[in-house]
DNA sequence: CTATGTGAAGAACTTCACAGCT
DNA sequence: AGCTGTGAAGTTCTTCACATAG
């Protein structure tokens, strides 16, 4: 067992894009083996767990410095406690959310966030009829209200975006304008912000489109092999 | 110069991961430029949009066959087309939705699907509660109606997985037993299927993990700058 | 003997830069 | 002249394979 950390980085390698981008999913499937007896776990059997390769990742894992004890893998608590830390999730991060239609409402209440050490402590929206009623136990504040709102009440890690595509621009730039440190967007529209702060996207039909696309690679591989059968 | 057999061609180039994964980016931005009188996008407004690069706006593209007017630049129409054809998504793709909590409830009632051409055909749900009742105009019904109702309701394209982590696993297998073609996985679980049909996930709290990570890099710039600053 | 950490090889992806078409 | 299409160069990512540590 070891007992006490030695040098965790022998020299800062910057973690690649693509490590930082698995790093998620290791965090997740870490809590689904956490609660077995074990305390460790090899890579080869988080490689099974997340789909890919023991090679895979152990060099994920190695940009976060020598974690993995040889001959018997990585302690599970001490290699979760290490991707929150890169990650910055040791602490909570504070978001808010703007549009409290069926999405924002099922942002508010996604018990994901909270598991993973995201609160959401303000939920706004431009609707004067929402406005004073809950959702998830978050009241609904007026949109007039976000700037004051929110450089009253802290700094703000991240403005989650859940209003329709025609209105996110101008979400945004009030976002930004308020102090809010990153942006994550779920309307279907490319913001234009100069980069000034972090912005990412989710858009819940790019999966499906890609999926729809492996869909017509089997029905043509598909009618491939019949073909050949046929000759 | 290039010798290459005939079976090398253009046409069948595979379209590569990178490059399918950006496809349903090109189309969200070709539906905010395709409102416009223009006829006609370069490559450099395309990357504008997307934030990407010229050279591999046209890399991409190249990939879907010789799609661009030298001197002119993309038919909007024609190349919005050959993204639609590629993706498999000329003709409307059938979905069902597993799961009517908060989050599924948002997933029926998205307009994005609809304008991208995937219709949602039946939502199940496992509590006796709310089968029977209405979501977005949608009926709920049993999961237990499920099997039969996908077989005797014509080829199922995607099952969409919105229960909680604990069900997903066996909702997944029942979707797979009822014939459905492809999964797409909101609970934040690894599902565990043997790689029999596609299966992709979203994950609503990856995105802010990774966000998180930016903020923390940015909050390290700021201190070795101050500290720089300061010497 | 088991499983990590990592150079090195290999594959995939991005960017460059320019020929070639309109 | 303007803008695409693409080999080639450059970069990043993945996989291999083995020395190394427990």
């Amino acid at each position: 067992m070891k007992k006490f950390t030695r040098f965790e980085r022998k020299k800062t390698r910057p973690i690649p894009r693509a490590t930082l981008n698995r790093l998620p999913f290791y965090l997740r499937v870490l809590s689904q083996v956490d609660r077995a007896e074990d305390f460790y776990v090899s890579s080869q059997k988080l490689a099974e767990l997340v789909g890919s390769n023991s090679a895979q990742v152990r060099k994920d894992l190695s940009y976060l410095g020598e974690l993995g004890v040889r001959g018997m893998g990585y302690d599970v608590r001490h290699l979760e406690t290490s991707i929150l830390r890169v990650l910055g999730l040791l602490e909570p991060r504070k978001a808010i959310v703007v549009g409290v239609g069926r999405l924002g409402s099922a942002l508010i209440g996604y018990p994901g966030f909270v598991e993973k050490g995201f609160k959401i402590i303000a939920a706004f929206d431009a609707d004067p009829k929402k406005v004073g009623e809950k959702v998830a136990g978050l009241k609904i504040r007026s949109i007039k209200e976000l700037k004051r709102h929110v450089m009253k009440n802290g700094p703000i890690d991240i403005g989650i975006v859940a209003v329709p595509g025609s209105s996110a621009q101008e979400v945004a730039e009030l976002l930004i304008e308020a102090g809010v440190k990153s942006i994550l967007n779920f309307a279907p529209v490319s913001l234009e912000l100069n980069n000034s702060i972090p912005v990412r996207y989710v858009d819940l039909a790019v999966e499906m489109q890609i999926l729809s696309y492996y869909l017509i690679e089997k029905s043509k591989k598909k009618k491939a092999n019949k073909e050949k059968n046929l000759q």
